[in-house]
DNA sequence: AGATACATGTAATACGTTACATGATTTT
DNA sequence: AAAATCATGTAACGTATTACATGTATCT
């Protein structure tokens, strides 16, 4: 629990990074995972480096604006990130996605229009899919010949988790909707 | 949002229950996707019945318990769950995995290390797998003969889901494995 | 002229988890 | 004798989302 100290300390540990940074890079790249709001950003990271596990590295001021402060990963930061990723892994994961639930009253409505909902959801992963691929056929080129201590390394196997996840999410929405599209059309 | 409400009036939309049968059940069978805890149970079935979703179906007293107070779905409850049902999905999920945060950070740890985490995972999920597929077996038993608008067929989605989504993080697993793997042993 | 990007931060609100309180019955 | 089960509910806490406040430069 409290995850979020670690995702910044995640990215952090890859290059010197301001709030605003952070929270960008969370709702964007790494956006299908996390997201942030500025409140929990700037809080946490008062505490961090008050915990000695970051600091500030320098401030960009541009007078008109607020001060830019940057921030960078301390030793002791490294070492608590890397204790934490080899510390036994909570089992209790979520998976709370509100179409399964939707899903799992598909019985109540038409099949007809749970076949629409299917495709709908079906389309929007696939776009997510579409992206991803995008991504990771850029990534790969980048990867070749580097060595599995490259942060590169770690984008990729969660890429690959994202891939694998909405080929896995299309693959199940074809299913049922094949199922159900066999029922309304068959005993005619 | 507020999918609480509706995961409650998807379980009553099925059977009458108790504050506790619910917490049980979410719990329980419906566990890998949902938890709640009693403070939200109960606080929302008082709310529910106030809209005239649910209505109290009796009150089972044993004198020396709290009372059992059995609920069940009104009409106008059932129009709601479907009209939600129906309703265009919001497409963001948040998949918010602590192990897939971990892996991000892979590059930090030695690689021997990592593996040994992904095998554990590994492991956990391989059993949550064979649950599943126990659970799946008798199911579709049940299911033959039983058209769409029958619960089980809910089930069976949602189950599917679940058997789907452990099955790709197996082999997630298993291919970081293998990349990992490779490099340690690989230039010698 | 108006919207968006930059950049920090706070406030209000909603959602979720854990712990507590009660109290007899049944299981270990 | 101790712990778990049943059953409701409240309280305290922790986490997350949305909105707000500030203020200039740049893009449309």
């Amino acid at each position: 629990m409290n995850s979020i100290r670690y995702a910044l300390l995640s990215l952090l540990a890859r290059e010197p990074l301001s709030g605003y940074d952070i929270k960008q890079h969370m709702n964007g790249r790494l956006g299908p995972f996390w997201k942030v709001g500025s409140n929990q950003v700037y809080p946490e990271l008062s505490k961090l480096e008050g915990e000695g596990l970051i600091r500030l590295l320098g401030v960009e001021q541009l007078s008109y604006r607020p001060a830019r402060k940057v921030y960078e990963l301390t030793d002791s930061g490294r070492e608590a990130l890397a204790e934490w990723v080899l510390e036994p892994a909570e089992t209790e994961f979520s998976l709370r996605d509100d179409f399964i639930l939707k899903a799992y009253n598909l019985w109540l409505v038409e099949p007809e229009q749970m076949i629409r909902q299917l495709e709908r959801i079906q389309q929007h992963h696939e776009a997510k899919l579409a992206a991803y691929l995008d991504k990771s056929a850029e990534l790969e080129r980048a990867l070749s010949g580097k060595t599995s201590s490259d942060p590169l390394y770690g984008t990729a196997a969660v890429l690959d988790f994202g891939i694998r996840h909405e080929r896995q999410y299309l693959e199940w929405c074809q299913e049922w909707i094949r199922r159900l599209d066999g029922e309304g059309a068959g005993p005619k």
